[in-house]
DNA sequence: TTAGAATTCAAGTATTCTATTGAATAATGT
DNA sequence: ACATTATTCAATAGAATACTTGAATTCTAA
């Protein structure tokens, strides 16, 4: 009965028509930049089109692919929607996507490179060392991302220091400690421009390549 | 200097699409199949495309896709050209990809369902029950995949049934021991139909849900 | 009822995709 | 060198999708 067997191709096709949507869903930049965004912390649409760049409506159709294909859910508070990851498992996706792509292209460092061009002026730290150090007392740690991401959840530990307005509140910072700055993550400029501001000053300073999602994944604290 | 600030997105933007590029390749059923089949063994392109049931041109035009991401490597091997994955992570990437899908779409169920319609005839067995019952041989393990798979890497202990010559091999199997079946993995038809085929004959019967890739996960041995 | 947030709609452009051809290339065995 | 075989390349056609934008609409809170 040949009937059966095109019933059993169609219906393999349909299974795997499933994973090519969330592929799909995957395959645009500006939503591969929301959904890393929002592994930071659920934030409005309005917000997120503002940190993205993007015109209201682009960013809400978008994010309506992403819901669709359940990588995301929404929520109403108020008059706002709040947007956040469906679930962890999408943030492990995420990251399993970025570590194929780095690996396996080497333009990914030559992009990245340009990106973050000063990537290489500052001293890195390892999760293990910078752990260390704070336990000693010997180090400061400051979070210059929004306060939205801050407050969404940060390394036990740490000062908010947004970049937004670091130059007003330099004094604040404990003086003569040396500084290590944390952001996003691997893909985020915003340490490595704290960083250069600090240095400025006569600062010893260090970036922990690390973002709060990996720190959390190696099994270190978090505060929110 | 807005000239900078523009140059600073349009390389984040490089770097987003390079993520989007993967995800891209990742967009389409046919390549899945093909990453799905490459999982289980290097294959040449005569094979992918019977196995999977699509043209030779339309395979080598979908593996040049996802050869262009990086996601799988060819080796000329005499006349034919046998391709692979590029490396474990991608296998890890698959697998993430599946994850979320499944736990994110009821739909996906329902599509498995159908598709594997006899799943609940069996009994399922978990692959720590699985390694301790081979320890004490109180059970059979067949590989039902074809023989190249099989010939790729197999649980320790398994014997080769490829399903398409088992009609004929049937009294080769051990007699009265219980046998667990397994092939590809949970998206895969073929131990269901090597089981009905048994239990018509009226042998107790057990399906492992995993595949080799999983098996090797856990960190059980394989043989090749 | 009004204002603000978010979504939907319509529209247009652009792009991309798949599946197909037939020719070209590369390795093999004679 | 030649014929053979496997695979890729180039070119195409047509369909289908995708992205973005601005205007209209829905929904909520006050």
């Amino acid at each position: 009965m040949p009937n059966s067997i095109d019933n059993k191709r169609r219906q393999k096709e349909t299974l795997y028509q499933f994973f090519a949507h969330i592929g799909k869903a995957l395959s645009n930049p500006h939503r591969l930049e929301l959904v890393d965004l929002l592994t930071q912390a659920p934030r409005t649409v309005e917000e997120l089109a503002a940190v993205a760049h993007m015109s209201i409506a682009n960013t809400s159709q978008h994010l309506q692919r992403l819901k669709q294909a359940r990588l995301v859910l929404d929520e109403r508070e108020g008059v706002y929607i709040r947007y956040r990851l469906a679930d962890d498992a999408v943030a492990r996706l995420w990251q399993e996507l970025r570590a194929v792509t780095e690996q396996q292209m080497a333009e990914v460092r030559d992009a990245l490179d340009a990106y973050r061009d000063r990537r290489y002026e500052f001293e890195q730290i390892s999760m293990a060392e910078l752990r260390q150090r704070l336990q000693n007392g010997d180090v400061v740690l400051i979070d210059v991302r929004p306060e939205v991401e801050y407050a969404a959840g940060h390394i036990s530990g740490a000062l908010s220091f947004p970049l937004e307005d670091m130059a007003q509140r330099l004094n604040s910072l404990p003086p003569d400690l040396p500084v290590v700055a944390y952001c996003r993550g691997p893909y985020c400029v915003l340490a490595d421009q704290a960083l250069a501001l600090l240095t400025g000053r006569g600062r010893q300073v260090a970036r922990l390549e690390e973002g709060v999602w990996e720190w959390q994944q190696a099994g270190y604290v978090l505060s929110d």
